[in-house]
DNA sequence: TCACACCCTGCAACTAGTTGCATAGCGGTC
DNA sequence: GACCGCTATGCAACTAGTTGCAGGGTGTGA
């Protein structure tokens, strides 16, 4: 339902190609929304057809000419309704969850190494979240109006893998410091 | 994709009914994962057929028969077989990001309201599962195997609820403590 | 110049999830 | 006994998202 708003809040921001539009879904809009590149293009033609984006062909040198899209009126129109009515809760998708869960079914060593694996990859996300903030934000105070809100939504960025490195940290720990209902390896170690 | 999963869990630790598992999917496991009914009754028949499930239909006294399913060998090796591969990232989908990026195309005080309200609902989350946290773990130390990670799997419904506490009240504290790029309505009220 | 890699666009077929509605049993009640 | 409400199950049609593949343009190197 939102990745047509996403869209055109991106779009809102500057005038994108589908491909350039993927790539930001690959990075900043990525916190907020996931999307490949063919569901793109076609949001992108129906949005186009419902008169909610303009198309400009914009030829390149060096390489093909992409199709540099824009919001339209009827567009923004459609974002201030979206925006304005009450936000009703995403659907869940936590797939390691569901496996943390039933971990007792299964092999729990090849769990635990698939979470530190995760906890390395939120590890480096929140690294370059810090960085990305320090860089582009070194006075946050100062900030109001759209800049001041695309800061808010990188801090929700960096504290979601906050989130993420507390969970998984703290799983971890419960399962390699303890026994657990393990083969008889000695117990008791920290708390 | 996890869909099954969840439920093979689900039913792992206790056989159950469609209409059972709609109100687990509802409570706990609607932390890790949501579904509603007509999803969860298909998904239940396209198990049963392919023998991950077994079937019995149980009379009840005072409500319609119901059919309770659990796991067969089929379903509990195909668990196994998903918890050893390498998970992958999960979709996101954050429709308050989007709405909190472009909230200056929009109307920011209409918005405000609509954050205070998940504000509330997350406080109150919050609380719930604190007080499942106190109730059913009092003593998170001497637990190990599957309530501990039933348990795990808490803290982690605990952990998500306090993120979105800090995001939202971040969003809010900064956007009704400062200036912003609002009209000139008199600003300075809590920080 | 031919093969190859990469960019940008897009189609087609499939799977997952949502929305709206239907049926049937049981209990209460007007 | 007609009606209402609740539980439990489920179908049908639609929308959203994924997977696999492809074609044309452009530059690079053998």
């Amino acid at each position: 339902m939102a990745l047509e708003h996403a869209i055109l809040v991106s779009l809102s921001e500057r005038a994108a190609s589908g491909s350039e539009l993927t790539r930001r879904f690959d990075a900043s809009i990525g916190f907020f929304w996931t999307a490949t590149h063919q569901q793109i293009y076609r949001v992108l033609g129906r949005m186009e057809t419902d008169g909610w984006i303009t198309v400009e062909a914009v030829p390149q040198a060096d390489r093909p000419t992409k199709k540099v899209y824009a919001v339209a009126d009827a567009g923004l129109a459609e974002l201030r309704r979206w925006m304005a009515e009450p936000t009703v809760p995403d659907p869940v998708r936590n797939s390691l969850g569901v496996k943390m869960r039933g971990a007792s079914l299964g092999d729990r060593a090849t769990l635990l190494d698939d979470l530190r694996r995760h906890l390395d990859e939120h590890t480096k996300r929140l690294s370059l979240y810090e960085f990305m903030q320090n860089r582009d934000f070194p006075d946050p105070g100062a900030l109001s109006g759209a800049a001041l809100d695309i800061y808010l939504v990188l801090r929700g960025g960096l504290l979601m893998e906050e989130f993420w490195i507390r969970w998984l940290t703290e799983y971890l720990d419960a399962h390699t410091a303890a026994h657990t209902a393990a083969p008889a390896t000695e117990p008791q170690e920290n708390r």
